[in-house]
RNA sequence: GGUGCGGUAGUUCAGCUGGUUAGAAUGCCGGCCUGUCACGCCGGAGGUCGCGAGUUCGAGUCUCGUCCGCACCGCCA
């Protein structure tokens, strides 16, 4: 036997007992006669004390000791002379009576603590001992916990979790796919799931009528600090359900996971809002609620009084900043800098002062009277002391940018608390979106969504304003500004499918090719059902107040998509390229 | 595909308008120290300034290219 207890559950109640530790040298002190060493492990940390004139052969053994060493040491548990209040184990030690080493280690390129001295690139190198850090291990044991009440939750509610295969088909509708080669099938590929969409889908065909699967999904885009090329989806279907039904079940299951995980209790009903009123108001189709400043469109208000970027525009929008009219001319000139970063992409920025004093400063004072401004002001509900920013261009595009100047004022404000939880489902998507580029509609959502019944008659038309205004039972579940998950009730019928796929633009024959095993289980008795999923690595780390999901990974990829502890993705030799039929693909680096 | 920031000791960084032998902290090695827990004190070792080219009497510093890292835009049904 290694140990007898873990290095992190000594208590005071232990002293006086014989005990054994396994663990890693966190840091070793030698004050002469006396050294104390920390050891570490997964639960914890204990401090082990050697004495030379006690223990002569333990203390020459304690002297070779370096950082992250193995070692195994046993000892007789000791209240502490003076204590150590930032450690749980710190009212003991162990005054060791034997010590053995039982692995060396070189000296770690970084410190393995809490704030350590390493860069992300040098962690990364050498995740395994990146992981040893506490924050990266509570991480992934905040990760497991939520795993385990996923499933805890599911299981309560009668869901089976059932795993769907990793090669699949290719389906190039919506994000690129990872492929690999078949070798018994020569210049053929499978595909990684995006998502195992079809498979629950025909998993409702077969009679399962709760799914769910803790899943890995594949996606080959570009990579952001929320977005990794491959990650982890809490999957979910249901037959026999409308909108409101998974709502409910998924609202619960977040509550429970809440409560669960980190112990904070939410809402007893999250509100809805439609997509339109989150674009109206909000400029996002995930807004953030924990703060106001919604967006306001004054178009009428200032239109026809001589300043031609207003009127040359078909909408101009503003929010009210509360408390900021006080902004230098260098903060308002920086603010107008800000957004016309390519990232933002504005043409430029109004601004109008409500000074505290009830006068009005505004930068287009030569064209509006204080009157006018007024009025301006009223419309975007602007008290004294705030300070109203406008932009104006198309619609949608406006009202984007206004939600991302929102966002950024809100961080600027500190009205963006990670410990407060404003959930929110977001609701009646559009089902298409147009695409000027490629002249054809896409599916806001995926090809599988159902438009509302009662717009069946403009799912049907050829008119591409009516199509536009189709609407999905499709819902996103949004939290502080984070899209955690979204879903749909599906098509469950046969015709109305195969009606979605030719308003895509997808021919009869690519529609049959590359999804008729969809469209023929629905010939064979297909429930009605929905579904959704959630952004696993994303849940925890909002869970964990990050914003970045590769803490919650254990071993994530870097920018570029490379594993730099691995060195993948790397070339492979000639004979398995030979055996794929690829080395006249594949030049040579 | 694009934008921004960065790459100097094992590590994290400083190094100004180009100028003698490139610094600090920490880590590492050696010595001292019986109540430390960011221990302390003394001493020491440690550098292809990412790589390549250019400008210059002279480049860590300026220019171009290139590689790598992070963040973002495009992209992500």
């Amino acid at each position: 036997m290694y140990r007898t207890h873990t290095c992190g559950e000594l208590r005071i109640s232990h002293v006086g007992q014989t005990v054994t530790l396994a663990g890693w040298v966190q840091k070793s002190r030698r004050m002469g006669g006396m050294s104390f060493v920390d050891i570490r492990d997964r639960y914890g940390i204990t401090q082990l004390r050697v004495d030379e004139t006690t223990a002569p052969a333990v203390s020459e053994t304690a002297a070779r000791l370096g950082r992250e060493f193995v070692i195994q040491a046993t000892g007789v548990v000791e209240e502490r002379q003076s204590k150590n209040a930032k450690l749980p184990t710190g009212d003991i030690e162990i005054r060791l009576t034997d010590l053995k080493v039982l692995n060396a280690s070189q000296t770690p390129p970084f410190t393995i603590e809490d704030e350590s001295d390493g860069g992300e690139d040098i962690r990364a190198k050498y995740r395994y001992l990146d992981l040893r850090r506490g924050p990266l291990k509570r991480a992934l044991m905040l990760r497991h916990r939520m795993a385990h009440e996923v499933r805890n939750y599911l299981d309560n509610k009668g869901f089976l979790e059932i795993e769907t295969p990793f090669l699949i088909k290719s389906t190039p509708e919506g994000a690129r796919d990872f492929v690999v080669p078949s070798r018994m099938n020569p210049g053929e590929f499978y595909a990684l799931p995006q998502s195992p969409q079809t498979f629950k889908q025909l998993l409702m065909v077969a009679g399962y009528d709760r799914y769910f699967q803790i899943v890995r999904c594949f996606r080959d885009e570009d990579l952001r600090a929320d977005r990794q090329p491959e990650f982890t989806q809490i999957d979910c279907e249901m037959s026999f359900v409308e909108q409101e039904d998974v709502l409910d079940v998924f609202e619960g299951m977040m509550r429970h996971l809440f409560k669960e995980v980190i112990d904070v209790t939410i809402a007893p009903k999250i509100p809805r809002m439609s997509w339109y009123d989150a674009m109206d108001n909000y400029g996002s189709d995930k807004p953030d609620i924990r703060f106001g400043m919604k967006l306001h469109e004054i178009t009428p208000l200032v239109q026809g009084h001589g300043f031609s970027v207003f009127d040359s525009v078909p909408y101009v929008g503003a929010i009210a900043v509360p408390g900021a009219a006080g902004y230098t001319r260098k903060q308002t000139d920086e603010l107008t800098e800000w957004v016309k970063r390519p990232q933002v992409g504005a043409k430029g920025l109004v601004y109008i002062k409500m000074n505290e004093d009830g006068s009005i400063k505004s930068s287009v004072d030569k064209f509006y009277t204080p009157e006018e401004l007024q009025a301006v002001a009223a419309a975007v509900e602007a008290q004294k002391g705030d300070l109203v920013l406008v932009l104006c261009g198309e619609k949608r595009k406006a009202q984007t940018m206004l939600g991302v100047l929102r966002i950024e004022m809100g961080n600027r404000l500190g009205l963006r608390n990670p410990h407060e939880y404003a959930p929110l489902w977001v609701v009646d998507f559009p089902l298409l979106e147009w695409d000027d580029e490629t002249q054809r509609f896409y599916a806001m959502h995926h090809p599988f969504t159902a438009p509302k019944p009662e717009h069946l008659d403009w799912f049907y038309s050829n008119k591409k304003e009516d199509l536009e205004r189709v609407c999905a039972n499709a819902y996103d579940f949004v939290l502080n500004g984070v899209e955690l998950g979204g879903g749909s009730i599906r098509i469950h019928e046969a015709d109305v499918q195969q009606r979605m796929f030719e308003v895509l633009g997808i021919s009869k024959e690519d529609a049959d090719y590359k999804f008729g095993f969809i469209i023929n289980a629905f010939k064979f008795g297909a429930p009605p059902h929905g579904g959704l999923a959630f952004g696993f690595d994303r849940v925890c780390a909002l869970f964990g107040g990050q914003e970045t999901i590769r803490d919650y990974i254990a071993f994530p990829k870097n920018n570029m998509g490379r594993d730099v502890m691995l060195d993948a993705p790397s070339r492979i030799d000639d004979v398995q390229m030979d055996e794929l039929f690829l080395r006249s693909v594949a030049p040579e680096k």
